[in-house]
DNA sequence: CGGCAAACCTGCGAGC
DNA sequence: TGCTCGCAGGTTTGCC
């Protein structure tokens, strides 16, 4: 899926294509994605305003003018597009659409069906079960505290888990995945296998400082595109082009230059049964 | 608590 | 060309 910035590129998308407009023709072509969509669905959304669109770690929520929050995460592949003009003709892939009442149309796109949409009551949002247990938002305080320094070493302290693990943990920081961890422990120079206990308080203010640097910098590329993640206009993010290590194995670090042909360069485990990219050298 | 695998589903590239 | 295999941005659950 996309990941934070991927997803902060979409909902800004959403966000002005989508603010004091209202819903209509909302049309749902298959009854479910991971998760059976809510009953009556795309009746409960027809005709609704959209009063504001915002994101929480990697979910996107469009608050309706009925105390009601329009609630989606992409998954892995999920795409928003919007575009001017009626729907074009469905692609295979192409679950959920509608249109807006000043001529624009937004298709969800997901092959994998990973994605998920739910509606829910505005008061109670925090106690969703898929929100309640969030930790941190990396580039706001919107939610709950921000993370600072302090923050996130009492987060990780004690705990016997990698830092891959701790990071990817959405409890701990909300909105992180595999890109993006690899790539803030690389700016925070610390190895993705150390124990997430045995952060200093100076490992911690360089992680504090490289997570939100991080994400910045994507979302100001508009994200990273892979095979499925457009941004909301069918622009593609262009921040694959900046990954210092991710998806780099075997190339030399672009900070330190070790060599791979003399032991160094970029390496790739699998923690959990994903890649992690590291640079040896500088990460230890 | 932690670590791992599996589950959900499709597509794509590599290698034979 | 065509097949199989491994891998892919996420999250949850269940089992040692």
């Amino acid at each position: 899926m996309p990941e934070l910035p991927e997803v902060e590129t979409v909902c800004r998308g959403l966000r002005a294509a989508l603010t004091g407009r209202s819903l209509m023709r909302v049309t749902v072509r298959r009854p479910d994605l991971r998760f059976p969509f809510p009953e009556n669905f795309a009746g409960r959304l027809q005709g609704r305003r959209v009063e504001s669109v915002d994101r929480r770690a990697k979910y996107i929520l469009v608050r309706l003018n009925d105390d009601h929050v329009w609630l989606a995460h992409l998954g892995m592949a999920g795409r928003m597009t919007i575009g001017p003009g009626a729907l074009p003709p469905p692609g295979p892939h192409d679950h959920f659409c509608l249109e807006t009442d000043d001529g624009q149309h937004l298709v969800y796109t997901d092959a994998r069906r990973f994605g998920f949409m739910d509606l829910i009551e505005s008061p109670g949002l925090a106690d969703h079960p898929r929100l309640r247990s969030l930790g941190p938002e990396p580039l706001s305080a919107n939610f709950g505290p921000s993370l600072d320094s302090d923050t996130l070493a009492r987060l990780l302290a004690g705990r016997a888990t990698s830092m891959k693990a701790a990071l990817l943990d959405q409890r701990i920081v909300a909105g992180l995945g595999n890109i993006y961890v690899s790539e803030a422990l690389y700016r925070a120079r610390i190895s993705p296998v150390r124990p997430a206990g045995s952060i200093t308080r100076a490992e911690a203010a360089r992680l504090a400082k490289a997570i939100p640097a991080v994400l910045t910098d994507a979302i100001a590329a508009g994200g990273s595109s892979l095979r499925d993640y457009v941004q909301s206009s069918g622009e593609l993010g262009y921040f694959q082009h900046s990954w210092a290590v991710y998806d780099r194995e075997g190339e030399r670090c672009p900070d330190c230059r070790c060599d791979p042909a003399e032991g160094g360069g970029v390496r790739r485990i699998l923690q959990g049964g994903r890649s992690t990219y590291y640079c040896p050298v500088l990460q230890c």
